[in-house]
DNA sequence: ACGAGGGGGGTTTTT
DNA sequence: CCCCCCTCGT
C-alpha cells in the first residue's frame, strides 16, 4: 500500500516538473503515448527534450525499458539521451535500446544472422573495404577501371540496397539499367551481383547491408518479425527527415502491430539526400498512420531574435516544405556579422582574432565556439590561424582515427581472427608484415576462391588444389597456423587480451616500436590508443552490465562491431571539452553553440558546385545552410573570401546567394566594403593588364625547379605601382612556406616589385613597401593589383 | 620488398 | 595542390 502511495505521489511529482518544464505542444507530445505521433520540431524547439522526456514518461507509467526502442543520429545522441533520462527514471535505462539504425540492426542481425547464411560474428566492411572489394571485382571482371570506378559502382549499388532493391532486382529494373546504359556501365548490375556474392562468401555486411540484410530479415522470417514486434512495444525515431525508404520500410514493420511509433524530425533540415534520405518520409507517414496526432514545436529556445529571423528568411525561398513560422522569445541579441574576406588564410586569421576577442570580451571559453564548414578541406586554413594564437581546437570527421593505416591493419588481424572468411582483413594482413606471400599468390588464392564459390580463408586451409610452388604453400601454412592459433584462445580471451596477444605474437608492435621517425612514433602511439580503447571497451562492458540479464558483450566480434559504427562524434577525446569545435555543417546537426562562425560561403562551395544541377539540390544546400545559422545561440559570423585554392589554382569567388538571402535588417557587413554586394564585378584581371609592366606570367611556371628552401634574391624588375584604393593581394614573408595569402591594406602607396624564379612549380614575388623594410613574399604566380 | 619518382585524377556532405 | 597508383630501380 506504501509502495502504491509512493508510486502515485512519484507519479503526480514527475507530472509537476514536466509541465513545468514543458510548453504546451511539448506537453502534448509527451503525453500522448499511445499509436502514432509525429513531432515537427524546428531547431532549438527542445526536441532532444521532447525525446527524453517521452521515454521517461514511458518508464514512468509501467513500460518495460526493454520494450522501448529509440533509434537516433549518432550513438552520442542516444548516450546523452541515456544519461538524461536515467536521471529521471534512475539506473532502469540502462535497458533501453537505443542507438543509430544502423548499431541497433547491427545487434540483431548479430542475433539472427544465422537465419540468412551469415556468421553470427560478421564482418561490417566500412566503405573503403567496400571499395577496395569493388576494385578488385572491376579488375577480375577485365572491366576498364577508368570507366567503372569503384566509388561510383559502389554509390549505384548503395542507392539501390537503400531503396530495397537487390541484385535480381536490380537487374530487372528499368530505371537502374537504362541510367547505366547511358552512362556507358551496362556491367554495373553484373558487378552489383558479384559483390553482393562476395561479401556474402566473406561473411560480410557494408553499412548499406545493415538496413538491407534487416529488412530481409523481417521479410523472410515471419516469426523474427513477430518477435521485434512484441519485444518492442514503443518505437521513437529521431531525425527522421533523414531516414531512407529501407529505414521507413522497417520501422513501419516493426511497429505494425501496436502502432505506437513515434518519429521526429524537422523536414527544413533534411541533408541527406544524397545518401538516400527522403522527405517523402515525412509525407507518407501522415498518408499511412491515418490516425496520426501530428504536433508542431514551433518556439525555438536556442537563438536570439536575429538569427531566427534570418534562419526564416532563408529558408522561405525553399518551395518544399511543411508550413511553420519559428519564433523566439530572445529579442536582446546582436546582429549577425557577415565579413568579407580577401583569401582563404585571412579569413581564417579574421576568425581566430574574432574568437580570441570574443572569449576576452564575454568570458567565454574554448568550448563555447564552433566553426562550421562545408567540406572537410576547409579545416586547414583555420588551423594554421587557430595555431598561431594559440587556441586549442579539435577537428571533428575527417580522417577518422580506425581509417588510418596502421590501425586498420592491427585491426585487419583482429577482423580475420574474429571471422577468418573476411576477405578484405586478410588481404591486408596476409603478407604484412612480409611472410613470403606475394601479389601473384594472392591473385591465385583469389581465382580458386572463385572458382569454388568460397572464401578464400578456405584455400587457405587447402591450398594445395592452388598448385602453387612449395615455397608458397608452406608460408600460407606457417600463415593459417597463426590465426589457427590466435582462434584457439579466442574463447577464453577477451577482446584486450586477444588484441595483446596479437601485437606481440605478430611482431606488429614492435616493428611500430622500433620506427623511430616522427611518423613512426605516431604510429606507435595510435596503436597504443586502439589498445587503450579496447581495454576501455572490455572492462566498461563487463562492469557495467553485471548485474543485469544484459549480456556482456566484451569478445572481439562485438568490439569490432562497435567501432565500425563508431563515428568521430562518439569519440570523446580526452581534453575536447575545452577546445573550439571545427566541424562540417553535417557533422553539426543536432548541435548548439554560443557563438558559431560560419565560413566559406562563397558561391560553388556553400552552395557546392556538385549540387547546383536542379531546384531540389539546391533546396538541400540551402537547408543545409538553414541548419548552419540556427545551431548558434548567441551570436553568429558569417565570412567569406574573395580568392581561394583549388588545386593549387586560385580562383576569385562570389558570394554566396545565400548570404542575400539572410536579408539586411538582420545583420551587419565588414570587411573591404562596407556593404556586401551581391555580385562582385568580374574586372579583377582587367587592372592588371594596366598596371604590369611584364609579362612573367606567360612564362612556364614549371621552368625553374629550385627548391624552396634554398631562397636566393634574383635582380628584383618593377612592375608596378600601387596607388591609394588598390589592393594587393600577397603572401607574408613568414608565411611563405605555407603560402599563406593576405590582403595588405597597408600598401595604400608604395611599390610592388617582383622577382621570379623561387620554388618549385611557382614564381615568388617579392614587395618592398616606400620605406624599404616590410618584406613580403609572394608564393604564387596569379599576383593580382585590383581597384576597389 | 620497398622507396623514390612520375603520372594522373580529383573537387561534397556520412552511417 | 594533394593523394593514389604504377613503375622502375635497388
Amino acid at each position: 500500500m506504501a509502495k502504491l502511495i509512493c508510486l502515485l505521489l512519484s507519479l503526480v511529482a514527475m507530472e509537476i516538473d514536466f509541465l513545468a518544464e514543458l510548453n504546451e505542444p511539448q506537453r502534448l507530445a509527451v503525453t500522448q503515448t499511445q499509436g502514432p505521433v509525429m513531432i515537427i520540431a524546428g531547431p532549438g524547439s527542445g526536441k532532444t527534450r521532447v525525446l527524453t522526456y517521452r521515454i521517461a514518461y514511458l518508464i514512468k507509467m509501467g513500460v518495460d525499458p526493454f520494450k522501448i526502442l529509440s533509434l537516433t543520429f549518432t550513438n552520442k545522441a542516444a548516450q546523452e539521451m541515456r544519461e538524461r533520462i536515467s536521471q529521471v527514471v534512475g539506473s532502469e535505462a540502462r535497458n533501453l535500446f537505443m542507438g543509430t539504425f544502423h548499431s541497433v540492426f547491427a545487434r540483431i542481425l548479430r542475433i539472427e544472422a544465422e537465419k540468412l547464411g551469415y556468421p553470427r560474428n560478421f564482418t561490417i566492411y566500412d566503405t573503403d573495404d567496400a571499395k577496395s572489394l569493388l576494385k578488385s571485382i572491376i579488375k577480375e571482371e577485365g572491366l576498364n577501371d577508368k570507366l567503372y570506378k569503384p566509388a561510383n559502382i559502389f554509390y549505384r549499388i548503395s542507392s539501390a540496397k537503400n531503396s530495397l532493391i537487390g541484385p535480381a532486382a536490380y537487374a530487372n529494373n528499368v530505371d537502374f539499367i537504362s541510367d547505366d546504359e547511358s552512362a556507358g556501365r551496362p556491367k554495373t548490375a553484373e558487378l552489383y551481383a558479384k559483390y553482393a556474392n562476395r561479401c556474402f562468401l566473406a561473411g560480410a555486411m557494408d553499412f548499406d547491408d545493415l538496413l538491407f540484410k534487416m529488412h530481409e530479415l523481417l521479410v523472410k522470417f515471419p516469426e523474427v518479425l513477430y518477435k521485434y514486434q512484441h519485444k518492442f512495444s514503443h518505437l521513437l525515431i529521431d531525425e527522421f527527415q533523414d531516414t531512407n525508404s529501407a529505414q521507413y520500410d522497417i520501422v513501419q514493420r516493426l511497429s505494425a502491430v501496436h502502432e505506437n511509433v513515434c518519429v521526429v524530425g524537422d523536414d527544413a533540415q533534411s541533408i541527406y539526400a544524397f545518401r538516400g534520405a527522403t522527405i517523402q518520409n515525412i509525407l507518407n507517414f501522415e498518408r499511412d498512420y491515418p490516425d496520426l496526432r501530428v504536433f508542431k514545436l514551433e518556439q525555438n529556445y536556442r537563438s536570439t531574435e536575429f538569427i531566427v529571423n534570418a534562419a526564416n528568411q532563408i529558408i522561405k525561398n525553399n518551395s518544399n516544405q511543411i508550413a511553420k513560422t519559428i519564433w523566439t522569445e530572445k529579442n536582446d541579441g546582436e546582429k549577425i556579422k557577415i565579413f568579407k574576406t580577401a583569401s582563404e588564410s585571412d579569413e581564417g586569421r579574421l576568425i581566430a582574432n574574432l574568437i580570441f576577442e570574443q572569449k576576452m570580451r564575454n568570458h567565454w571559453l574554448n568550448q563555447d565556439f564552433a566553426i562550421l564548414y562545408r567540406t572537410n578541406s576547409q579545416s586547414r586554413a583555420l588551423e594554421e590561424a587557430l595555431r598561431k594564437l594559440n587556441i586549442p581546437y579539435r577537428i571533428y570527421g575527417g580522417t577518422s582515427f580506425y581509417q588510418r593505416k596502421e590501425v586498420k591493419d592491427f585491426i585487419a588481424y583482429m577482423r580475420v581472427i574474429s571471422n577468418p572468411k573476411d576477405e578484405e582483413a586478410l588481404k591486408r594482413i596476409i603478407n604484412y608484415p612480409a611472410r613470403g606471400i606475394s601479389d601473384n599468390t594472392v591473385n591465385t588464392i583469389i581465382v580458386k576462391a572463385q572458382e569454388k564459390e568460397c572464401s578464400l580463408w578456405e584455400i587457405c586451409e587447402n591450398p594445395e588444389i592452388t598448385q602453387l610452388p612449395g615455397r608458397a604453400l608452406s608460408s600460407i601454412y606457417a600463415f593459417v597456423m597463426l590465426v589457427k592459433s590466435f582462434r584457439a584462445e579466442l574463447k577464453e580471451k577477451d577482446a584486450y587480451q586477444m588484441a595483446m596477444e596479437i601485437g606481440r605474437k605478430t611482431g606488429l608492435v614492435e616493428d611500430l616500436y622500433k620506427d623511430k621517425t616522427v611518423e613512426g612514433l605516431g604510429r606507435y602511439e595510435n596503436i597504443q590508443e586502439l589498445l587503450n580503447g579496447v581495454k576501455d571497451y572490455t572492462t566498461q562492458e563487463s562492469q557495467e552490465y553485471e548485474e543485469d540479464e544484459v549480456q556482456p558483450e566484451s569478445d572481439l566480434a562485438a568490439y569490432l562491431q562497435q567501432i565500425s559504427l563508431l563515428t568521430d562524434m562518439d569519440n570523446n577525446k580526452e581534453g575536447s571539452n575545452e577546445k573550439v569545435k571545427l566541424m562540417t555543417v553535417h557533422a553539426a546537426k543536432g548541435l548548439e553553440f554560443p557563438s558559431v562562425f560560419v565560413v566559406g560561403m562563397e558561391e560553388n562551395l556553400f552552395p557546392s558546385a556538385m549540387s547546383m544541377s536542379s531546384r531540389e539540390d539546391i533546396e538541400e544546400e540551402r537547408r543545409l545552410f538553414y541548419v548552419a545559422i540556427t545551431r548558434a545561440k548567441e551570436k553568429l559570423t558569417i565570412s567569406y573570401a574573395l580568392t581561394r585554392y583549388k588545386f593549387g589554382q586560385m580562383n576569385y569567388q562570389d558570394p554566396s546567394r545565400f548570404i542575400e538571402e539572410i536579408g539586411v535588417d538582420n545583420a551587419e557587413y565588414f570587411g573591404k566594403t562596407a556593404k556586401v554586394e551581391p555580385k562582385i564585378e568580374s574586372n579583377w584581371g582587367n587592372k592588371w593588364d594596366e598596371n604590369r609592366g611584364n609579362s612573367i606570367f606567360d612564362k612556364p611556371l614549371n621552368e625553374n625547379k629550385t627548391p624552396l628552401t634554398k631562397l636566393n634574391v634574383p635582380p628584383l624588375k618593377k612592375v608596378a605601382t600601387v596607388q591609394k584604393s588598390h589592393v594587393v593581394i600577397s603572401t607574408d614573408l613568414k608565411d611563405l612556406k605555407e603560402g599563406v595569402m593576405v590582403l595588405h591594406e597597408k600598401f595604400d602607396k608604395g611599390t610592388v616589385t617582383m622577382m621570379e624564379g623561387v620554388g618549385e612549380n611557382k614564381i615568388a614575388t617579392i614587395l618592398f613597401d616606400d620605406f624599404g623594410q616590410k618584406k613580403i613574399m609572394l608564393k604564387f604566380a596569379k599576383l593580382k593589383i585590383i581597384e576597389i
